[in-house]
DNA sequence: TATAATTTGTCCGTATGTATA
DNA sequence: TTATACATACGGACAAATTAT
């Protein structure tokens, strides 16, 4: 391949354009396989390789012998898991603020050296920021970053797109990321920083950036308001 | 194809018992492609299929030039959301009992009509239960099925397996499931079934079942002690 | 540092099976 | 029963990233 991405790619993103446009809204299908075929003029394998990605990440259903129905997804507002990747690509149509409430330098105990699968004492960065959109607050965002990884953060950096510093080095693209999701009592710190009484509860996300090497970029608390987010996790059985 | 399953999927379930039983231990990785093209005797597609269904369940990380890496998944004991098919299934070598709480005919009042996308009146069967696991309370289950697409049900059904009854008819075979995650306040009857104290968070599924011909078999409320079940979800960049 | 070998990623074409209408 | 439409499977070719030489 010559162009700057993948044919399926393309094809993908015009099909999830269309869908989102209304413009399958009166059959509740997409055109069949061959029709595709026949409209992007690319194989059948590229064709389904882009309806995987579709099926995947919550579209469409493909029914054997039937056809591709669009999944109707009464999110509610919910986050969908699939398409989680930070805030201003989930509120693109929003105002997103960020408030650093703490930035220092600190190294890893035994407890964070065995998450962050480090030696103790490495040198860490420690961000605690909150993060609001179209002016409510959404979520307590505290992240430790391995400074061997990330050598140089500044606070210019911190309130407006550390990923986005971090993986404009190709040498440093995300590989995978672990999530793991649960409900706690949220800190009183925590509290006030979002806006809810204490003892409230949480939605809380710890996550594990991954480096396409293998390395651990960063850990972080996503610390959530639990009347305002909602996760969507969608489910095929086939 | 003749067989009972499909290639990809035996060769799927191969490579996962094998990784499970630590086979690939020693050097972290997969055989290559052409080593399972040879091992397992079927295409290069059909590996690749097989490789692809176990990436998104979070087993293998494969890099282009390099190999098909295990991924380390250090659960702590989270439920992986791409393996998210009921207690038995997800605690195999635990024992799961049920307790029924309280099991009715209803009918859909306008909240739930919209939900489950029936008519107001529609009947249903509203069943609560607890489940436990090796005698510890895990869950308590509160659930709506459609009277015309579930005619019946009693309390031996109910304290074993429901949709195991349910879809032993091939006509009702389930296509999707949404699920929805979020953080509650648990309410004071919950909080004593699952041993909690009043006021504790609670983590909260709210599932729709939908069937392959896209009605709605029922919509569930998964409330779970906060202290011990957590969701793991793994994303994959690339 | 440059080149070659290795290994996964993309893409094509074809044939046949299976579920649905 | 027949036609339609997605599912599985095979084989081949070349691209791109990584690793070894």
């Amino acid at each position: 391949m010559k162009s700057a991405q993948p044919k399926y790619k393309t094809v993908e993103e015009k099909i999830e354009k269309d869908i989102r446009d209304g413009r399958f809204k009166s059959t509740n299908k997409l055109p069949t396989e061959d029709d595709l075929i026949k409209i992007f003029k690319v194989s059948r394998n590229t064709i389904r390789k882009a309806i995987d990605v579709l099926t995947h990440r919550g579209f469409v259903i493909p029914v054997q012998g039937s056809g591709m129905f669009l999944r109707d997804v009464s999110s509610e507002g919910a986050i969908n898991l699939e398409d989680f990747h930070g805030l201003t690509h989930m509120f693109p149509n929003s105002k997103i603020e960020t408030q650093l409430i703490e930035f220092k330098e600190s190294s890893a105990d035994e407890k964070l050296a065995t998450i962050m699968r480090c030696e103790v004492g490495s040198p860490l960065y420690y961000v605690k920021r909150l993060r609001l959109v179209d002016g409510l607050p959404y979520v307590v965002e505290i992240s430790y970053f391995n400074k061997e990884i990330v050598p140089y953060l500044n606070r210019e950096i911190i309130t407006t797109s550390i990923y986005g510093f971090i993986t404009s080095d190709p040498k440093k693209q995300i590989g995978y990321v672990d999530r793991i999701i649960r409900a706690d009592v949220i800190s009183d710190e925590d509290a006030m920083l979002l806006g809810v009484s204490k003892n409230s509860p949480a939605l809380v996300l710890e996550n594990k950036a991954m480096l396409r090497d293998g390395r651990m970029l960063d850990y972080s608390l996503n610390i959530h308001n639990y009347t305002t987010t909602k996760l969507l996790k969608l489910s095929n059985f086939m």
